[in-house]
DNA sequence: CAAAAAGATTAGATAAGACTAATCTTTATT
DNA sequence: AATAAAGATTAGTCTTATCTAATCTTTTTG
């Protein structure tokens, strides 16, 4: 079966939203990440009920079906495979290839999926750390912690971000903080939770507490 | 000024099909191609006149403007580099890519198109041997001189195809034809116009007259 | 050159996906 | 718990791109 780029791009809006929202994803979340009204939320809840790929009552929050499950999941497989892409093999910066790869997730072929994901020898995290789904929808899930919960005098390695937005990875850009740093928490401000670290090029560096909280880590050894 | 698949698709068909019918390009014809009823394309072709990339008037033929020139062009080259990217990097046979490149033809990004341009080292043909446009628009011309011009005795080289069906494409492959083959015309059957010739690995073969039109060929010097 | 055929256009309808305005449910607050 | 606020849905409208049926123009043909 083939579905149309709006169907597609709400199953992956409620896929994501799903893990924030474990009960039922809310309508009024789906239109604000999609930016469309609720109305036309309502109606396309409707429609994807009817073709069940996803479980809806009226008034109560939504949840993928099985089905809906499979399609979300080939669709993030190939955004996060294409951004991959476009980082490796083009050269594009981390924060120019979303946009771009909201265009290509939709390209409909198996096969172009398949050669993809061979060209880039099957990775498995894309540029902004993110687990790429395999062939049969098997996604890495992380216990997703932040740099705001690593102690002062501890130390951490980046391995993702959870804002993409240009302006937050540019800033990280400037700060040369990169996947795979090792960050040392050096001391944490008292006044306003802003912490004070330092990388393997031993620069110091101030960042606030909302920065941290958007800076996904792991222990060193993990 | 961002224009949708469909308005992308009409001014691809009435590219193409100017060169065929340079008077002016008929409703019918554009139907033909995309597989729309003409109420429907006489719709679209009053839309794409009061946007001015046709000059239109009814019941004459259409042709592009300028601008609406530039477009197809834009798309064309995309088409073609997506194509030669396929069959070069991801190992595509030449006829598995048209469909594929039919949905990443219209992928905007024109910071995607360069650095796909630049990857590719900047290709002059594609794997048909259609000419690529260049960033400026600008594309080969070329006489298109069919096999079935070629005279008894005389040799000449293929360098393109003027049917794309996979069938075609598959039934050159099993008989091993491929761009740049020296082919040498050994006699032409007088009943039918079937041509016996000799390709370099001297291996004699035998098509038709049909299949000669379908081959476009130069003169080994030129 | 008149009639028939081919082609083009107009008129009216439909489906997808979006909107606003109004109403209904659920949740939160005093 | 009653009421206000937030959220969801229904009803009705719009645009894009498609269709069929009917009509109008142009071209071809006997």
């Amino acid at each position: 079966m083939v579905y149309s780029q709006t169907e597609e791009n709400y199953l992956k809006a409620i896929y994501k939203l799903s893990k924030l929202q474990p009960k039922g994803v809310s309508t009024k979340s789906i239109g604000d990440v999609l930016d469309i009204k609720s109305p036309t939320v309502s109606d396309m809840l409707k429609k994807l009920s009817d073709k069940k790929l996803i479980k809806y009552a009226r008034y109560k929050g939504v949840a993928l079906t099985k089905d809906g499950e499979i399609i979300a999941l080939k669709i993030i497989r190939k955004h996060r495979l294409w951004e991959t892409f476009l980082v490796e093999k083009f050269k594009f910066k981390w924060d120019e290839v979303h946009t771009i790869a909201e265009q290509l997730e939709h390209i409909n072929s198996p096969e172009l999926v398949n050669r993809l994901d061979e060209y880039l020898d099957y990775p498995q995290f894309d540029p902004h750390g993110d687990p790429i789904p395999d062939k049969n929808g098997k996604i890495i899930q992380r216990v997703e912690k932040t740099l705001d919960k690593i102690a002062s005098g501890a130390e951490a390695v980046m391995v993702g971000v959870k804002d993409h937005s240009p302006k937050f990875l540019k800033y990280l850009e400037s700060l040369r903080l990169n996947l795979g740093q090792k960050i040392s928490v050096i001391n944490i401000i008292d006044y306003d939770k802003s912490y004070v670290i330092k990388t393997e090029d031993e620069s110091e560096k101030i960042i606030s507490h909302q920065v941290c909280k958007n800076i996904i880590v792991k222990n060193e050894d993990e």
